[in-house]
RNA sequence: GCUCGGGUGGCGGAAUUGGCAGACGCGCUAGACUUAGGAUCUAGUGCCGCAAGGCGUGGGGGUUCGAAUCCCCCCUCGAGCACCA
């Protein structure tokens, strides 16, 4: 590039100036409306700022000033989300503690980020890491325990020997951890377990008055997975044991050839036969040696095995065997199917294997169905009364007769798990529960002065251990935070317990039940004192990010979590931008925690987050995605380096819709930074000063006025609709037109300046100064347009003929349809389009174009 | 396999309710200024054609005076889900 306006200069100048005058500190009060403006916050990994953060950043800030300027109390917060595997892993190859790997790589990220001049108030900043934050995640932990949501759970978990950590269902991707692709594994652990299952229906309902996108809500709604169904009895021959089955499509019931049970099923080992015994357990023992990876690939063969008992049908009591088999999971629905192979693709496979009967009840009207057929239809083959109903009818028939005999009603289940909460971790915040021994837990519960009722549950949570008991004693508030404590090794045991476990002088303590106060162990005993251990999981990463969207409300907040008066002003954030990957996990998990506060009096808004947008990803310069690998990683450094923080933000936004997915261009970049470059030679000539073009007596002509005005309108609606792409197009329209012109009244140059400063600030702030701006144009009222100067007298009417276009005519705006169609057939071309033709008619659309149908 | 969302110049992408397809930027071509140009400025730039004109929004069909836009079929790319009964 030639020579440069100094960027480098003047963006470390107002940085510096809007920091030493606080310029986007944000205050409760006023009359101003509050906007609030949420980045997902960034995980500050080692390797510094990637070029796809700024993207999500400069979008919220360009609302974020513009709102400003609009007459808003505006809060653009920024944080860190610093607790996770990498630091920790980091830790385990260099022997730096997470803490100083997370602080460095803060310094870092805060760094970066401030390079690119974005309207943060920076005095609001957070830390997941903070001792003075994660006390209120513990905190908010303690409420979901005492609201017995936090339970402890023996669980075959999904356990990565990689990592040696144990993963949630969420971070389990085809039987392959989310981070890193290994494969993970089934193994039975005690786990923390958050009951989010309570909230699905909730959460579900929720969905609906969002503001997000489509496909989001749909990952949502899919990933809680609501199904109504039947809940069908079937006796078990010869037993009193009944198999219970969870069915969508009760109207195939007639159809129902055979059952099968999980093998994780409790009524498995109950009802086999003697002579099937060895090989349903072999069966079993098989399936649990598998990973889930094997078990549910959809590729492979059906397998299972025959119990040797059979059920009874609830309605026509005809005998049907029961098989085991691993298609049926465990943990959804009852663990039971009915199998009605005409009518399901998998039961369909399985007895086409095992040669299982196929007996037909539905299909389409009339024709004969080709199995499997798996549509509703009307039903055959069901009996007396029942053939010719439609599937919903049928439906509504069998749950009246089961209901009759008792053998079945009505249910309605969820995809959606608990939440599997503890992780075998250093890095994440300490689960503030101590665990006592039966003996002791009697009398600590007794006491009611003790501060350790503070959090304590209507049902205890305990867990079993070579047949002893343990309980679950909540930490008071008055112990928080429960800091986590320097560890020389940061490796996981092999068993799957915490490195935190090896720190015994951390892990047994003793605890005074009436004062709440806690010693290391080994203390002189006394009245009131009890042996404890602590927890020593620690919390995944989402639990700091479930409600820091609340802590930026009063970040320095020593008495609750948010300060109720800044809560009620600022209430949730009105625009949240960040990543599409973050759809079921963060975002799910944020709604349970900040509707549960809700319900206990935190936050006064249902759902955190109504408004929801999510940028695309931006790939390589070869399309496709960056990565040290492919050696197409973008350096913001070198990039605002080269051509300055205003460039970066302003090629990010006019790459493409701010949705999708676009490659980087390294030449596009030169095209915004010689836009910037235009500007900056238009208000500042050669000599450094400012240009000799801006003369006071100087007057726009219409044209001018046309373009300047209707630029206000588009720039106006663009941002609204964070349409940034086009409304970037229309500066350039903008200073391509007055460029072209002699002389300018300053308030031209001013309106431009003021709708370039939410795109590239710096450049914007400079300009203005020079042009005598005395306040910063943060501050200064976005302009608005005349909508008269934009409306000129005259309009292009364009001239068809046949549909083509054959000429344009300028018409007066408010021209009758006869003028404009007199004008139109006098135009020279259009005449020769309609010599020897005769005219069928004349369509007439006002201001826009003529369109004349001839033969 | 199922469910969504896309396919527009050499490239990124624009186009209210169906109403001038290709805004803006990149690139490219020619010219100017220059010792020089990967600087700057000027002009041009969808394709075919000397022109008149014709053809053009993944392909095919349809609705309409008029379709990138609406409907049907097909091809293709991307995302999500993936034995949830």
């Amino acid at each position: 590039m030639g020579k440069c306006y100094p960027f480098g200069e003047i963006e470390a100048k107002w940085q510096r100036i809007w920091e030493e005058r606080g310029t986007f500190r944000a205050r409760e009060g006023g009359d101003k409306p509050k906007y609030y403006v949420l980045d997902m916050f960034p995980y500050p990994s080692g390797a510094g700022l990637h070029i796809g953060h700024p993207e999500g950043y400069t979008a919220s800030d360009i609302l974020a000033r513009y709102r400003r300027a609009c007459g808003y109390n505006v809060l653009h917060p920024m944080g860190w989300d610093a607790f996770g595997l990498p630091a920790e892993q980091h830790a385990l190859q260099t022997g730096i503690s997470p803490k100083i790997n997370t602080d460095q790589n803060v310094e870092k990220f805060r760094s970066q980020i401030k390079r690119m001049g974005f309207a943060i108030d920076w005095e609001r900043e957070i830390n997941t890491t903070d001792e003075d934050y994660y006390r209120w995640t513990q905190w908010i932990f303690l409420q979901l325990f005492k609201h017995g949501l936090a339970f402890v759970d023996e669980r075959p978990v999904w356990w990565c020997p990689e990592l040696k950590a144990v993963l949630s269902n969420e971070e389990v991707i085809n039987g392959r951890s989310e981070r890193g692709n290994y494969p993970v594994e089934r193994k039975q652990l005690r786990q923390w377990v958050l009951r989010i299952t309570a909230y699905a229906e909730k959460l579900l309902d929720g969905l609906e008055r969002l503001d997000w996108p489509d496909s989001t809500k749909r990952q949502q709604q899919a990933w809680i997975g609501r199904s109504e169904g039947m809940e069908i009895d079937f006796a078990v021959e010869n037993s009193t044991k009944k198999i219970t089955v969870y069915s969508t499509r009760a109207d195939t019931l007639m159809g129902v050839t055979y059952l099968v049970l999980a093998p994780e099923h409790s009524l498995v080992e109950k009802i086999t036969t003697q002579a099937n015994g060895k090989a349903v357990a072999d069966y079993r023992r098989e399936t649990a040696r598998k990973g889930d990876l094997e078990r549910t690939d959809l590729a492979k063969d059906k397998s299972g095995v025959f119990t040797g008992a059979f059920a009874v049908h609830p309605l026509t009591g005809e005998k049907v065997p029961i098989w085991v088999a691993d298609y049926v999971l465990p943990s959804y629905g009852t663990g039971a199917v009915m199998a009605v192979p005409a009518h399901d693709d998998r039961d369909y496979e399985f007895a086409q294997k095992f040669h299982l009967p196929i007996r037909t009840v539905v299909g389409p009207q009339g024709a004969e169905p080709e199995l499997p057929f798996c549509p509703e239809g009307v039903l055959r083959n069901s009996g007396e009364g029942l053939d010719g109903l439609d599937s919903a009818a049928a439906r509504g028939v069998f749950l009246n007769r089961l209901e009759a005999k008792g053998m079945g009603r009505s249910a309605v289940k969820y995809k959606l798990r608990d939440w599997l909460f503890s992780r075998q971790r250093y890095w994440g915040e300490p689960i503030p529960i101590l665990w006592v021994s039966e003996e002791d837990y009697g009398p600590l519960k007794r006491m009611k002065d003790s501060p350790f009722q503070e959090f304590m549950p209507d049902e205890p949570v305990f867990f079993e251990e070579n047949g002893r008991r343990f309980y679950a004693i909540p930490l008071p508030s008055s112990q928080l935070p429960l800091v986590l404590p320097t560890v020389e090794d940061y490796r996981p045991s092999d068993g799957g317990e915490s490195p935190l476990s090896r720190a015994k002088w951390w892990i047994e303590v003793e605890v005074q039940g009436h004062t709440g106060e806690i010693r290391p162990a080994g203390g002189p005993p006394g009245d009131g004192w009890f042996r404890a251990s602590r927890e020593s999981n620690t919390m995944p990463q989402w639990a700091g990010s479930c409600w820091y969207h609340l802590r930026y409300l009063s970040p320095h907040c020593a008495t609750a979590a948010v300060d109720p008066t800044a809560e009620a002003y600022w209430g949730c954030p009105d625009f949240y931008i960040g990543g599409a990957e973050h759809a079921v996990l963060h975002l799910l998990y944020a709604r349970f925690w900040h509707r549960f506060l809700h319900e206990i009096g935190v936050p006064t808004t249902v759902e955190p987050y109504p408004k929801l947008f999510h940028q695309g990803i931006i790939l390589g310069e070869d399309g496709s995605k960056m990565s040290k690998s492919r050696g197409n990683v973008v350096n913001p450094d070198r990039v605002i380096g080269d051509y300055g923080a205003d460039a970066l933000r302003l090629y990010e936004m006019f790459l493409g819709p701010l949705e999708a997915m676009k490659p980087w261009d390294s030449r596009g970049i030169c095209g915004v930074s010689r836009f910037l470059q235009r500007a900056w030679s238009w208000f500042i000539g050669e000599d450094g000063t400012l240009s000799s073009r801006f003369r006071g007596d100087a007057e726009e002509n219409a044209l001018t006025q046309r373009i300047l005005h209707s630029s206000i309108k588009k720039v106006r609606e663009d941002i609204e609709e964070l349409r940034f792409n086009t409304a970037i197009s229309q500066l350039m329209v903008l200073l391509n037109h007055l460029q072209e012109l002699p002389a300018a009244a300053p308030e031209t140059g001013r309106i431009f300046l003021q709708l370039l400063a939410p795109f590239a600030p710096h450049i914007a702030e400079e300009l203005w100064e020079r042009m005598g701006g005395i306040r910063s144009i943060a501050e200064v009222p976005f302009p608005d347009y005349v909508p008269e100067k934009i409306a000129t007298g005259t309009v292009t009417v364009v001239v068809q003929v046949n549909g083509k276009v054959r000429s344009e005519l300028q018409v007066a705006s408010d021209a009758t349809r006869e003028e404009v169609l007199r004008l139109a057939q006098a135009d020279g071309i259009v005449g020769a389009h309609l010599v020897d033709r005769e005219i069928v008619k004349e369509i007439y659309v006002p201001n826009r174009l003529v369109n004349f149908v001839v033969r």
